[in-house]
DNA sequence: TGAGTTGTTCTTTTT
DNA sequence: GAACAACTCA
């Protein structure tokens, strides 16, 4: 295995010895080299990759570094256990079913699952009804869970210090989730937190477990654990509790969980756990050009926490970045779209060019642009394909047919019969939950001939189960006639699902292939077969973590857009702004433009944007940026017009509003 | 009891 | 623009 393409530091890291360590590595400083180098570096010690287990932020990285890594050392990699903290959860649960007090079987709810869920608990309690004083929805509710568990509060700490608004609510609250629990656990259900949770408990409490378990956790090395959550870490630590040898990798400067209970102090308090752990610093950045350091640096400088570390750049000048200020969202698209056509005249492809805003939704009218110009694109942190409700019935259907006891499933599916609706969806779902298992149709007071239709294609599913492909085509038959009943896009709605069935033949069964789509569901691009290889990337910060690209456009900086309106008022919500907007600017090699739009749009119309204060903030920010040429002059003239319309917009509300 | 309509509220980032 | 509750009518 060639090492010389590494320095020292990072050579340091690939050839450390048993034990703890940490490895603190800014933007572009080779993180993923070393951990596949560490990963191939091991197998050629001798030891067995089924004894390595990578834990990565996202299913994409673990497959990337495996891939990686097997250049080095072959297929051998391969064997090298990997995937999300909830993906070995998930795994190493099903071998440990009973002891957690669900069957193998068990099934895993996705996030609007588990919202479902918890409504049904939420109005079977009584406790919907307006006539009362507010009470949380179900997603809101789920969310107070969430937090208590991953910060390891109780659900009364965890409501008192993030939603005060609701103390006095606090009985009824857990009252929902007791019946939220319940419902789990009868309709052998884990949710994302379950995954968690209990693979926690299970090295905790359960000796013979963690034995069984961490015993063949030779090696842990977890990569992002600036963003692990206090469960995580736990986790983390007891997978390696057997040999000892855990390995963590991080950037303190980028950490942007804390919305779901992910903390620094993980990766800053490591030493106390492990008082004899070396620390490695990885400090040359082998990504961008000194100038977008210079701005990387100047963002670091405003943050109020004090992370000192300059990055140095390896690659050397190149062009200032550029802030842009523009009108509104479709100026802005306008001229990313001008620019991204530029430089792909200069020769940067569209693959090597990507346009990342705070919140998915901003990339709305810059997605009418590229279709307008017919700019192929890919957009990641969009749509799930999961969440599009024909995907959805689809799945439905097979997990009632190897689930009798999901209810969720049998609620979606059954009102599809005529004269069936919730009230007797709920009826009949309850019972086959209880094992009754006598024929639909008798289970109704009305008349409901549909219900055998579904009941036969409901048997010849569960004779399916064994081949995804097979059961998931005839799902989409069978659901055929009740698409054009209920959308009114049928045909298009159809058209993707059987664009999906290529997407279906990796899994091997049905089972698998619910349970992975509930852990890591595809973007719904990504199904989409497209011939373009060339295409422009779209996406939230968040979503393009780890990635880089050579040309990168930054949309929406300001007030209310980037930094979020949530945040303003919050200090610590400010500085994990500022840490976004740090992984933002560190994902481009040479080009980077930064638009700063008047108004920000909002679902009452475009608001004015005075400022963004994550700019204002950086201390010498005009020595580190030139402001962009916005636009041509054409494109001025276009401007004014645009202003003018807004002017006559304005007057035409008065005229309206004070009655002419 | 199902089906369809109207009004209110909240609106981010992901496994 | 969606989720949810409350309403009406058959």
């Amino acid at each position: 295995m060639d090492l010389s393409k590494l320095n020292t530091a990072q050579r340091a890291s690939v050839t450390a010895g048993d034990g703890a360590h940490r490895v603190i590595a800014g933007a572009g400083t080779g993180k993923t080299r070393t951990l596949v180098h560490r990963v191939a570096w091991l197998i050629e010690q001798g030891v067995p990759p089924e004894s390595v287990v990578l834990l990565t932020f996202t299913r994409r990285a673990a497959r990337e570094m495996l891939q990686r890594a097997s250049r080095q050392v072959g297929a051998r990699a391969h064997g090298v256990r990997g995937g999300t903290f909830h993906g070995f959860a998930h795994r190493t649960l099903r071998r440990h079913a009973e002891q957690v007090g669900r069957t193998p079987q068990f099934t895993v709810l996705d996030q609007s699952d588990a919202e479902e869920l918890v409504g049904m608990a939420r109005t079977a309690l009584g406790l919907g009804g307006r006539g009362r004083r507010r009470f949380p929805r179900s997603k809101a509710l789920l969310n107070m869970f969430g937090r208590a568990t991953n910060l390891g509060m109780s659900l009364d700490e965890a409501v008192v210090s993030f939603n005060p608004r609701f103390e006095r609510d606090i009985a009824d609250i857990v009252r929902v989730r007791t019946a939220y629990e319940t419902r789990k656990a009868s309709q052998d259900a884990l949710d994302f937190d379950d995954l968690l949770i209990y693979l926690g408990r299970l090295l905790a409490k359960h000796p013979p477990a963690r034995k069984e378990i961490s015993g063949r956790c030779r090696h842990v090395l977890v990569d992002e654990y600036q963003d692990v959550n206090r469960l995580q870490a736990r986790i983390a630590c007891l997978l390696s509790v057997v040999h000892g040898n855990l390995m963590v990798v991080g950037d303190e400067a980028q950490s942007i969980y804390a919305f779901r209970g992910a903390s620094v102090d993980h990766i800053l308090d490591f030493a106390t756990l492990f008082p004899t752990a070396p620390t490695t610093v990885l400090t040359h950045n082998y990504r961008s050009t000194t100038p977008v350091l210079e701005l990387a640096n100047g963002v670091l400088d405003s943050m109020h926490s004090s992370i000192d570390k300059e990055l140095v750049s390896c690659v050397g000048d190149g062009p200032m970045p550029r802030l842009i200020k523009v009108e509104d969202d479709e100026r802005q698209a306008d001229h990313v779209v001008c620019r991204v056509l530029a430089l792909r005249e200069e020769g940067v492809g569209l693959d090597e060019q990507a346009v990342l805003a705070r919140s998915g939704h901003q990339l709305v009218s810059l997605e009418l642009a590229l279709a307008r110009a017919n700019i192929p694109y890919r957009k990641y942190g969009g749509l799930r394909i999961t969440e599009a409700a024909h995907v959805k019935d689809v799945l439905a259907l097979l997990r009632a047919a190897i689930n009798p006891a999901d209810v969720l499933a049998w609620m979606r599916i059954l009102p599809f019969c005529e004269n069936v609706g919730r009230t007797t969806a709920q009826r009949i779902a309850e019972a086959r939950a209880k094992g009754d298992r006598s024929p639909l149709s008798a289970m109704t007071r009305r008349k409901a001939p549909e219900l055998d239709q579904l009941e036969t294609l409901l048997s010849e599913l569960s004779t399916l189960i064994k081949d995804a492909q097979q059961a998931f085509l005839a799902a989409v038959e069978g659901i055929r006639p009740w698409l054009d009943r209920r959308y009114d896009d049928a045909a298009d709605r159809a058209l993707e699902l059987e664009s999906l069935l290529s997407l279906v033949d990796r899994y091997s069964d049905v089972p698998a292939l619910i349970s992975e789509l509930a852990l890591d569901p595809p973007q719904r691009a990504e199904a989409v077969q497209t011939e373009d290889d060339e295409l422009l990337t779209l996406s939230t910060v968040h979503s393009a973590k780890g990635l880089e690209w050579r040309a990168v456009y930054v949309l929406g900086l300001a007030d209310g857009a980037f930094p979020s309106g949530f945040s303003i008022d919050d200090p610590e919500a400010m500085e994990e702004e500022r840490r976004l907007l740090y992984v933002a600017v560190t994902r481009a090699k040479r080009h980077l433009d930064m638009m700063q739009p008047r108004f920000v749009s909002r679902r009452s119309g475009p608001v004015f944007a005075p400022s963004c204060s994550l700019l204002d903030d950086i201390p010498g920010l005009w020595d580190r940026v030139v402001s962009g040429a916005g636009a041509s002059a054409e494109d001025d003239e276009e401007a004014d017009e645009g202003i003018a319309a807004d002017v006559e917009d304005r007057l035409a509300r008065f005229a309206d509003y004070f009655g002419d």
